[in-house]
DNA sequence: TAATTCCCGACTAAACTACTCGGGTATTTT
DNA sequence: AAAATACCCGAGTAGTTTAGTCGGGAATTA
């Protein structure tokens, strides 16, 4: 898991598709203008997250892209997955082959940190992130309260 | 909030300074070796990890780098802030004069977003990530079970 | 005084970021 | 058919970051 300002320029986009694509498509010239991402680096990101099948493209005139499916069903860290590698976190490339034991032991325990991050970014869809608004702030919806209670105290 | 392998590597030492230190204090030469991180490269990190007060320093033979406070005390987020400068989520600085107002609009969802897993990381500190040990999985340690189940739902 | 260890700045190869450029190809409209 | 729209794709690239090296200090201990 990496977290990069790609990540941010791919989910903001998917954002955009989210809350502009009616169903109709977007094109990407939209998205550069709207939120100021140069059109190239915007059709390498799509290209990406094409490949990933999180959004499909219609070509021609009137085309664009459309999510690939609906916005409760894509999530914040499929999107960050598709555009940034993830790091390998070992370098004994998960062979378990360290010298000595315990240089596998930290390995293990950043691995399960980043699984964890992985986790949580997987449980936040487009759809979650477009109900919460822009002013408003720290709730995720989707949760029940008592969730929201024991994520703060985490 | 920056999510690279420099904070992977500063969490790392930072890990085995929790596991290695029993109050004794501990060369850069010594986390070389264990982790295989370069000296020199310890000692860039390390000197940003003083400055933000995760570490004590003590010189001459003998010396090396001690925590600078228990270990139930230093959090994730603390580490990676230290090693990572944080990147502006906003292209409009913050000021808010975006041109379009639906611009901000995905600007703060992220920074949302980004807050959200700052507050993750800053609940996970270096006891909690000791006390898990490096074989057995995805638990954080000092949460009930209520807790984690809610996360796991999460 | 010699060894150890932190401290500090300058430098660098390799990788990554965020683009530009120059072409395609599919589809629709005229 | 021609023109316009829009996706598709690879190559190149200035600037930054990463993960180091190198060389020399300064404090402390034996």
């Amino acid at each position: 898991m990496k977290l990069t300002t790609r990540g941010r320029y791919a989910v903001t986009a998917m954002l955009d598709l989210a809350i502009h694509g009616g169903g109709q498509p977007i094109t990407l010239g939209d998205i550069s203008r709207r939120q100021e991402i140069s059109l190239s680096y915007l059709e390498q990101l799509f290209a990406k997250l094409r490949r990933e099948n999180l959004v499909v493209s219609i070509r021609g005139p009137g085309g664009g892209y459309q999510l690939a499916r609906g916005e409760a069903a894509i999530y914040v860290a499929q999107i960050i997955d598709a555009v940034d590698e993830s790091i390998d976190a070992t370098n004994c490339q998960g062979k378990g082959d360290c010298n000595h034991g315990e240089v596998c032991l930290t390995h293990h325990l950043w691995q399960d940190l980043s699984d964890q991050i992985h986790n949580f970014l997987s449980d936040i869809s487009l759809a979650d992130l477009v109900s919460r608004g822009p002013n408003d702030g720290a709730r995720v919806s989707g949760l029940t309260d008592a969730q929201m209670v024991a994520v703060r105290q985490l």
